[in-house]
Order: C-alpha cells, then sequence, then structure tokens
DNA sequence: GCGGTTATTATGTACATACATATTAACCCT
DNA sequence: AGGGTTAATATGTATGTACATAATAACCGC
C-alpha cells in the first residue's frame, strides 16, 4: 500500500471483514492501533471505519470500541428519481397525461397519513406517465392546497406534481412503503393490462417541517422493477 | 447558534435550501466563506456539505463549486435485516420450515444473474419463513456450493440458508431488485393465499468478489411493505 | 480566432493536536 | 457485598495547516 488515503485503509478493513481476520462477533484493534500499524492519523482510521460502520458492516460504540456485527443489518441506497428522469434514462421518450383533477375530500387512511382532520378538502390528481408511448406508471395523489399553494394555479397538463413538487417543494422529509397490489379495473384500463394484475406499487407521504404537503400512490405497469446495490 | 458542530452547519445548510434562500440551481458561497460567516473551520463546512451531497441535496464538483441540484436524485437508504430479525423486530415469533432441497441445475435466468455455465449443477432450496404461525415469505434460493462448501454440511431444517449466509458469508457485494409477481398455484399453496394474489418480492445475487455465491427469490405474503425513509 | 498550454480556484484529503462525550471498569465507603 | 462515585478509555469532533486534484479560466503564439 504506496499512497495511503481512507479509500486504501477502508478496504483493507473490507478485506479483513470478508476473510474473516476480523470474524464476525469479534472486537477490532482501536483506531490509534490501527493508524500506527497502518501508517497514518487516526482521522484517516476514523473515516474509514466511519464509512462501514454507516453501511453496517462494523458496529462502533464510545469507550465499547469497535466490532463486527453477527447480525448485520445492511443498508441498501436506493436512487429515486422523478419519473421523467427513470424512463429517459432507459433512453425511452417520456410522456404524461393528466386523467383528472378535482378538489374533495380526501379517504380516511389518506386522512390518517398526513394527519389531517377529516373533510379538509384537498386536490386529488390522477395522471398518467408513457415511456415511448406505452403506460409506465399510475400517479394517484392527494395534495395539500395550504401547503403549496402556488400549485393550485399551476397547468397540470403541461408539467406533472411529481415534477413540479420536485422543482419547487423539493428537499422536504418523507417516507416510503414499497408493495405490491392487484390492479382494480380502472387502474387497469389506464395502465393496459388485465384488471388483478400485480403491480409494484410505491407509496409517499411528504411533509414540510410539520405541515403535510401530498400523499401519493404510484402503480407501476406490470414487469417493472425497482434497483439498489449494497 | 452558540455550540458549533457539523450537525449544526448541516442543519442551518438544510434550512438554506428547504427556504430557498439557496435556490434550485444556484451555486452556494465556497467552504472557505461559509467558514467565515458562520464561525467555524472549513472542514467542519466540508463535513456538512459533504454529507448532503451524499444524500443528493446537493451538488459538488472541484473548481466549479456546489449548487443545488435543479432535479434532485434523492436518496433513500434501505435496511435490510435477515427476515428472523425483521419479524421479531414486529413482536411477532419467528418460525422456519424447509420444504425441499435438491442439487439440480439452474434455469437460465438464474445462470445469467449468476454469470455460470449451463448445466453446472447448484443447490436448490425452497424454504418457508413464519411469523406468529402464519406463512410470512417464501425463499426460492439457488447456492453455488463451491463458494461456501461448509454450507453443503449444514443441517438446513434447523437453520434458514438466509441467517447461515449472513452469519457465514455476509459481508458480500451484491444487488437487489424489487416488483411484483402473481402467486403461482405452489407459491400461493405455501403462503396460504389465492392463486395469482400479488406478491411483494425481492430479488437478491450475492457474489465474493467474482465468485457467484447465491441468488433467491423472496415472495413476501400479500400485505406485506419494506418501509424507508428519507 | 483557434488550439493548446498554463495559471487559478474550489473541493478533496491527510495530519497533528486538542478536547468532548459516552461507557465501562475500578474504586471506595458503608 | 452492594451501591454509588470516580477514573480510564475509545470513539466523536473541531481546528489549522498543507498539499492533491479536477475543472475552469486566462493566456499566448500563430
Amino acid at each position: 500500500m504506496t499512497v495511503i488515503t481512507w479509500q486504501s485503509i477502508q478496504a483493507e478493513a473490507l478485506r479483513r471483514i470478508r476473510s474473516r481476520e476480523w470474524p464476525p462477533g469479534a472486537q477490532i484493534p482501536h483506531e490509534a492501533d490501527l493508524a500506527e500499524e497502518l501508517g497514518c492519523a487516526r482521522a484517516t482510521v476514523n473515516r474509514a471505519l466511519r464509512d462501514l460502520a454507516e453501511a453496517g458492516l462494523l458496529e462502533r460504540r464510545r469507550k465499547a470500541g469497535t466490532r463486527v456485527p453477527l447480525n448485520p443489518v445492511r443498508k441498501a441506497t436506493l436512487d429515486i428519481p422523478i419519473i421523467r428522469q427513470d424512463i429517459e434514462g432507459r433512453g425511452q421518450a417520456y410522456g404524461y397525461r393528466l386523467i383528472s383533477r378535482k378538489t374533495a375530500a380526501p379517504p380516511p387512511d389518506i386522512c390518517a397519513k398526513l394527519k389531517l382532520k377529516p373533510k379538509q378538502p384537498l386536490i386529488h390528481l390522477l395522471a398518467l406517465h408513457l415511456a415511448d408511448g406505452a403506460a409506465f406508471c399510475l400517479e394517484d395523489r392527494w395534495l395539500n392546497p395550504l401547503a403549496v399553494p402556488e400549485l393550485v394555479e399551476t397547468d397540470l397538463t403541461q408539467i406533472s406534481a411529481n415534477e413540479w413538487l420536485v422543482q419547487n417543494a423539493a428537499f422536504s422529509a418523507g417516507d416510503f412503503a414499497f408493495g405490491a397490489s392487484a390492479a382494480t379495473a380502472e387502474t387497469a384500463q389506464h395502465l393496459n393490462c388485465p384488471p388483478g394484475a400485480p403491480l409494484f406499487t410505491v407509496e409517499r407521504t411528504t411533509w414540510a417541517a410539520a405541515l403535510p404537503i401530498t400523499a401519493v400512490r404510484l402503480s407501476y405497469a406490470p414487469g417493472y422493477k425497482m434497483r439498489a446495490e449494497v
């Protein structure tokens, strides 16, 4: 190891973990020792091990030291692009169609998710994203007009709410749930698939501080897969 | 801001992004200026901004500086525990049943995923994970005995391959694909659901360096959802 | 102008040092 | 022995300095 970087230290640590030189459950030498052994500063070792700990490959606790976990909880990182980028990234042409837009009181499950009182009117959108002209993903969204008043004025036949929100109310907090559900008759018609077909779904709620912005359910056409690496 | 930590610098940066004080597309002051303005060292600003860039909330390039991306690709982190921990974490009792184990040549798609020559015999496992006695997840796995010879000797009626691999061949590289598919007649029988029911599926391949270890397909009982936060 | 070389600049990283913080281990007093 | 206080220790973080690196801007000769 001629030139030392925190990446090279990290690679060496990873090698020792994978080769079981540092077996699961074992404590590894502390930073100062490793720094001396590997000929670098403690800060460099710290950077390398901290990153591994964030990925779930090490467990670190003050005073207790660093150990290789027995039952590691691996962490995978998902990229969540806007749908247009997802489609264009596959080399396909992106298309978008607004199906309906109306103001209504949301169903109870949406109210609960957004922690809103029942009967508070929200905007309900239904829109279709197309890849090379074929149905790709159906977007079923409830929007809080109080949180994004500008969106009420926006012509959503031209730009998808998905994209508008990313550009105008982005960087908010939120949570995701991934699952599978059967296509309803209406969904099947829009996605051009048989009713009851298994669809990959993403449900997302978005918040600006304590203010609920939107709850969306994306139903992807059959065959869609979301990928991640470790 | 009395006490300065990189977290407090990060929080301030996040505030400026969300408040559009630093609007999308705009360049933000460089590290040295921010350090002076906020009264800390450049390394502290660097740590704060680097983390935001890793989360997709900033884009940094040498010499070009740091900017707020127009179309941010948000990154969500998924925890991938072993199935037993997933179930026990819900407060349910974990159960496990090996359904079948045989040696056979894998179908072409598995060969392709593992980059193996056709006809190379692998071990095929079918196992069921139970939560409070109810079917939770069906595990359909192909194993390369050359990569994990010890596993061939292991009594897989007692410990799941899922768990054995995490403890004995963990920390390997791999990729994930999440999707939805219809329950086959056999899968439906094991999971105690109607045939054709939409199932959330996780497909995973695992490698030790260039050596393929295993390809697995997990089919979760209807209703299962995988969660992530941003 | 044009193409290619050189300077400039913002981020990336390494290091030594100092101190903070969370835990554990040691200790002591009763 | 038990319980509570104190010391020891490994990681966490902040700082100033120095240099590396990548990408842009400036320059220059033609």
